[in-house]
DNA sequence: CTGTAAATGCAATGTTATAACAATTCAAGT
DNA sequence: ACTTGAATTGTTATAACATTGCATTTACAG
């Protein structure tokens, strides 16, 4: 982790509304659980409201310490468990490359997710990637592979970093 | 791991003549370094011969353990550098989701590694991708982020686990 | 042959993730 | 209210994955 911490404000690599996005996917998980009988339990909400608060790619012992202060599950489970839930119900995704979880930036749109990853300051940008667009799922059908879920993870610099390394 | 070993030679889901593409892939891996002037030290290239050989995704430790009973190099950094050097030439892949390294399956291609990933018997397939139709790569454009790698993972069943789930 | 950069050896440690089982909570039906 | 079964959480321990830092060796260019 080479660099310095973000500014939340200009995660994700542009500005917006923050205050405004953590209420308002809190809100809409917060019905949507209600509506589908899923249980949206303290340390899941908490745990939500910590990545969309953070709005950056945290690691799971990241999420742990914060539960921890609040008392909120003290071991590493608690935080899994948390954190596995609202990958599986696309509250969150999960970032292979850095073993870390972000609050999803289009909840309920049902996409695949895209990611831009910087390499140097480990700052993510959800983007989206249109699945149809994708030559993998034709090589899925033809070998008789049933697709769940796609991923896609574009390494590379952002704007800032590829600044600095110039100067 | 739920499932039994599988065979290697029904691997990444199809058929094929594999000793012939282990020495394929071994031989365009040497001429390549040989050309380009990277040294093909005795780990890397049996690292990658273990790739090759097994042919599905392995962790770091487990081609460890085989490089170790042959003598090479008794540390994990013995073969997450000689796996690190496959990966950054193109002769392997590594699969986030699975902390897991596999041979490539399309050497000298220049392409987008896109793989299909059994989520019950962990087996992997290498499926092209094209970055073209990628929209992530617009986002990218867009916000600035210069791109350097796109990796795209698929999860899902494979046609065998499906059918065993059936059952 | 010698200086330099790359590669390797090695020890220690850091980080991420899960297994296994007990205890508790929740909500539905009676 | 009471019971019951399923989901969730608590807790301990450990497995699995990965890196740092520094010493040593090797390869190759000059």
């Amino acid at each position: 982790m080479p660099s310095p911490a973000p500014d939340p404000e200009t995660l994700g690599f542009s500005r917006h509304d923050h205050a405004h996005c953590v209420a308002e996917a809190l809100a809409a998980a917060e019905s949507h659980c209600a509506a589908t009988g899923l249980r949206f339990t303290t340390v899941r909400r908490r745990a939500l409201e910590i990545l969309l608060e953070e709005h950056k790619a945290m690691g799971a012992y990241e999420v742990l310490e914060r539960l921890q202060r609040e008392g909120l599950g003290a071991q590493p489970p608690a935080a899994y468990r948390a954190l596995d839930f609202l990958v599986a119900n696309g509250f969150a995704h999960r970032i292979e490359r850095l073993n870390a979880f972000i609050a999803c930036a289009h909840p309920g749109a049902d996409h695949v997710p895209a990611f831009l990853i910087c390499r140097d300051c480990n700052r993510v940008a959800e983007s989206l990637s249109l699945p149809s667009a994708l030559v993998v799922e034709a090589t899925a059908g033809s070998s008789g592979f049933k697709i769940e879920r796609i991923l896609v993870e574009a390494l590379g610099l952002c704007g800032p970093c590829q600044q600095k390394a110039d100067s």
